[in-house]
DNA sequence: TCAATATACTTGAATAATCAATTACATTGA
DNA sequence: TCAATGTAATTGATTATTCAAGTATATTGA
């Protein structure tokens, strides 16, 4: 098995590119095999599933629309696009906000929480599965990468 | 700080599903500032680069398409389509090979040389910035996750 | 030998994401 | 007060990726 494919350039210790590049290969790896189980089991894609899971985390199952692009780490833009199909079958509800007009608010329904209790199992396994030799005392550290910026908490106004 | 978010569910120990949401948001925000980086310095997409550097590691800088495939994670469909636009701008060739007329070679041309020479440093910084918190000796667990398939040493046929 | 199967690659259609522009509402400060 | 600016969300156009099907070539075994 290939340890950063030997050709004639001499490899030196591991750069932070080269982990990097390792980094991506093994995610898109890592990433369609939990894809894979959760859409032939559920019906749902790990982008879909992961919408249900910070659904499910929130403060009365619901997030603002920019809070979960937020955690999802994606643009507005594809959290409208990504909600629509959810909705549509059920699983989240949209409601608004009586004292902001331009907020929504994205909340998981009964369905939501049904499939989540039965996919979130799937996908703990398919996880684990996906990332067998990765202690779990590498948590923390992953937490640390890159200093992402996160949610601050955004009291109900008065 | 949020740590994962704190709602009104008891949040335990973090299982292999916290992990994996968390490792997606992680990685699609240092993607997004490296490729942002690269992008705007060299005109190269993070994907365009890591096809650079896989030919650049690679024996006489060329790689079968489906080698290169595997490399990346990606599918061959992909692959005939990323190489679409670095061929046309003269960063990577494409060759046959004499004894066996299916495949194809890319291979990495003076000008993807020398762009590649440039665009690493301009990486390996972004790349860094990314993932500063992250200590080297972290890289070795990372290699392993998933079990991931490795390329082959495939000798030229006799 | 040559039919059956396997492999390398490309292409068409579909999906998921992005950015830029737009709409609609909220907040602020002269 | 209300004009200017800021924020939340959606939409159109574009890009990147996938899958399924197709083409061309290689390999294999009766």
């Amino acid at each position: 098995m290939h340890e950063t494919h030997k050709g004639d350039q001499t490899e030196d210790k591991p750069t932070a590119l080269d982990f990097c590049v390792h980094l991506a290969r093994t995610y898109t790896e890592a990433l369609r095999r939990i894809d894979g189980k959760l859409s032939s089991v559920h019906g749902l894609s790990f982008g879909d599933f992961t919408i249900l899971y910070h659904l499910k985390h929130a403060h009365e199952s619901r997030l603002r629309r920019t809070d979960l692009a937020e955690f999802m780490g994606l643009t507005a833009s594809a959290v409208t696009r990504s909600l629509l199909p959810l909705e549509k079958i059920g699983l989240v509800d949209r409601q608004s906000d009586p004292r902001d007009a331009r907020v929504g608010y994205a909340c998981l329904t009964l369905a939501g929480h049904q499939l989540f209790a039965y996919a979130s199992e799937t996908a703990e396994v398919a996880c684990q599965d996906a990332f067998q030799t990765v202690p779990a005392s590498f948590a923390p550290l992953l937490k640390k990468m890159g200093g992402i910026s996160e949610i601050p908490y955004r009291p109900s106004k008065p």
